[in-house]
RNA sequence: GGCCAGAUAGCUCAGUCGGUAGAGCAGUGGACUGAAAAUCCGCGUGUCGGUGGUUCGAUUCCACCUCUGGCCA
């Protein structure tokens, strides 16, 4: 059996000979229609330097195949995950270990405290700054994650919104308590109307956020959205996607993985975070999957047997639901290659796709 | 061996004063603009343990059987 990069049947293109024909196809004509470079000739994007974006879900085996890919290419690693940032979570989060980040750095890992956040616009501040860089340097950047609304922030641009303001966010969670989230959405609903419509009244995140930014910036975020700029990314783009063909391989992926992160000593990682930082539940590095469940684990004081086996079942889950709705933008996103990295052969013909790509430039 | 309580969706259970049943979880599809490993939305036919009986009609009442707990021996 042949293995091939596979298509999405869904998102099925006429022809699989043409993607032999290059990288410039590879830019979807949506995207490149809005590249700032397009104004003047038609075929300036085989000016712009590449970049390879490796996208897939939690357990795919993403880290690994970047990690090789840079020991054949002129490759600067970049992770797209919102979990890699937090210091000192390394075994809940599957991050690469020491000596695997020795040999092939990955950039924005290891930038925040668990104490702290982290933003998709500051992902994509950050990791511009960082192609840019290594673009001059004359390497590629290799953008390699999970964090799909990182991907889509960077390749296509966010408005300009006022950033977080804890202390209002608190003011709204408390008059949510009293009043519950749909009064508060229909007090968004009389400052604007059209993001009210377009946000469901349980849907807490975002009443709150288009609430803050009203508050903070005067104008409406559907108005500050629809005056958004041109999303400005001028490189081009191989998208690669690495995913299992079966979800039940995928799930038994993630339960082996949990087994390894329990053995390698999860629980302890997460007592000694707690020892270390003034940590709270609602806090997003404490949100993150595999954390939540042991902190609320350690707070009811069960880590029996039974508590220990029942976390883990919870785990599994919402590393599952988490893969399901990875899988969800993925599937949404154009002109990407897929490939199961379980699939023999689907490596070498990964490389092989890397390496017509860069040579095209 | 006797008594009691169970047996209903993949799991935990609710329910039907007799008109073939619904929650949570799981699963699955989707949405997604400074928390995104987040937040939220949609999707529910299953010999109602088996066999008989009563009945126009039984998952529901009755009898027996099987299995699982518990108690008494």
């Amino acid at each position: 059996m042949e293995p091939q990069a596979t298509r999405r049947p869904r998102l099925g293109k006429s022809s699989k000979a043409s993607d032999t024909r290059g990288a410039r196809r590879l830019i979807p004509a949506v995207e490149r229609s809005r590249l700032p470079q397009k104004a003047g000739a038609g075929k300036r994007d085989s000016f712009l330097p590449p970049c390879i974006l490796l996208m897939g879900p939690t357990a795919s085996g993403k880290t690994g195949l970047a990690v090789r890919l840079r020991e054949e290419f002129p490759i600067e690693l970049i992770s797209v995950d919102s979990a890699l940032v937090y210091r000192g979570m390394d075994i809940g989060t599957a991050k690469p270990d020491a000596a695997t980040l020795a040999a092939a750095p990955h950039a924005l890992i290891d930038i925040r405290d668990p104490t702290q956040s982290y933003s998709a616009a500051e992902f994509r501040r950050d990791a511009l700054e960082l192609m840019a860089v290594y673009t001059a340097r004359g390497r590629v950047p290799l953008l390699v994650g999970g964090t799909m609304l990182y991907f889509r922030a960077l390749t296509q641009g966010l408005a300009e919104l006022p950033s977080a303001d804890p202390e209002f966010r608190r003011r709204l969670e408390d008059d949510a308590t009293q009043q519950g989230w749909p009064a508060l959405h229909q007090r968004l609903k009389a400052i604007d109307a059209s993001s009210a419509a377009r946000i469901h009244p349980n849907d807490s995140q975002r009443i709150q956020r288009a609430l803050e930014v009203y508050e903070l910036s005067g104008k409406t975020l559907s108005a500050l959205q629809s005056a958004a700029a041109e999303p400005d990314f001028p490189w081009r783009s191989l998208k690669l996607v690495v995913c299992p063909d079966s979800r039940a391989m995928l799930h038994e992926r993630i339960a082996l993985r949990f087994e390894l992160m329990h053995k390698a000593g999860f629980i302890e990682e997460i007592q000694g975070l707690r020892d270390r930082y003034p940590l709270k539940a609602n806090m997003p590095s404490m949100r993150c999957v595999g954390y939540r469940q042991a902190w609320a684990m350690l707070e009811a004081g069960v880590d029996t047997a039974a508590g220990m086996a029942e976390m883990t079942e919870k785990t599994n889950a919402a590393t599952r639901q988490l893969a399901k709705r990875q899988l969800t933008w993925l599937r949404q996103v154009k002109d990407a290659l897929w490939y199961d990295l379980g699939a023999d052969g689907a490596e070498a013909l990964i490389r092989r796709r890397v390496a017509i790509f860069l040579e095209k430039g």
